[in-house]
Order: C-alpha cells, then sequence, then structure tokens
DNA sequence: AACTAAGTGAAGT
DNA sequence: ACTTCACTTAGTT
C-alpha cells in the first residue's frame, strides 16, 4: 500500500486553522494572548473554534500554542486536556519563557501581547 | 448534527 | 472578594 495514512488525523489544515496557526505564531517568547484576542485578530467570533484549531496544531512545536491563555488570565488547557500533569508542563513551558503563573493566574498582565496593527 | 484548549454572568461561600 | 456552576456563543468538523 503506497500510503500508510491514518484517516483524517493529518489531514492538511484548513484556511481557518492556517489564519490560527499564523496568528499565534506572531506571538514572541515570553508574552502570551487569550484565546479570544486570538479569535478576534484572526477575525473570527468564537474563541472556542480557535482552540479546536490549536488542538489540531500540526507544527506544535514550531507555532506557540503553549502562549495562549484563558481570557480570566487562567492557564487553560493544552492538547486538548486539563489535566494537572499537561497543564503543568504547560505552566513549565511558558515559565521558561518568563511568564508566571501564580494561584493559577498570570502574574504580569503585562506579560500579554497586543496585537499591533490591524 | 455534534463537538469544542472559551466567555460570561449569576449565585454561593 | 474569591470560587464554582450552568448557560450561551460562534465556528469547525
Amino acid at each position: 500500500m503506497p500510503v500508510t495514512r491514518k484517516k483524517e488525523l493529518r489531514r492538511v489544515p484548513t484556511d481557518f486553522e492556517f489564519r490560527v496557526y499564523g496568528a499565534a505564531n506572531l506571538i514572541p517568547r515570553g508574552r502570551v494572548v487569550t484565546y479570544k484576542m486570538l479569535a478576534e485578530r484572526v477575525g473570527c467570533g468564537s474563541c472556542r473554534a480557535v482552540g479546536q484549531a490549536l488542538k489540531r496544531n500540526p507544527f506544535s512545536p514550531g507555532v506557540p500554542c503553549h502562549r495562549v491563555i484563558a481570557s480570566d488570565l487562567s492557564i487553560g488547557g493544552f492538547m486538548g486536556s486539563y489535566s494537572s500533569g499537561v497543564l503543568e508542563r504547560k505552566r513549565k513551558m511558558l515559565a521558561r519563557e518568563g511568564v508566571v503563573f501564580s494561584g493559577g493566574k498570570l502574574f504580569q498582565k503585562k506579560r500579554i501581547y497586543k496585537f499591533s496593527g490591524r
């Protein structure tokens, strides 16, 4: 068999997904954005849609999906899970970039990256 | 039609 | 003031 593709797991990202990944890719190291902001940036009125796209992120290490947090400054989810372990990993990654969480919330608001232009 | 890595508001503590 | 719960929203698959 020529192709060992696993159904839709490796399907080509849709236009919408590319938009989301592109926006996420603009987030500098040491900064974070909220799902809502990302949603607005990609012209999407639904933060959930963004979450779905990030979840299926094919550029896992490339696109900094771990720099996207919830609007209430809580860490949100990661890889489709809210498990302590996974979230812990996310927190650690962010901490390594200087983004510190305290009490489950972002410590410094100034770490929030504001999308500039348009 | 069903799902979602969210957001918001309300209520309780 | 902070935490928890339930409902709603908009968009994707």
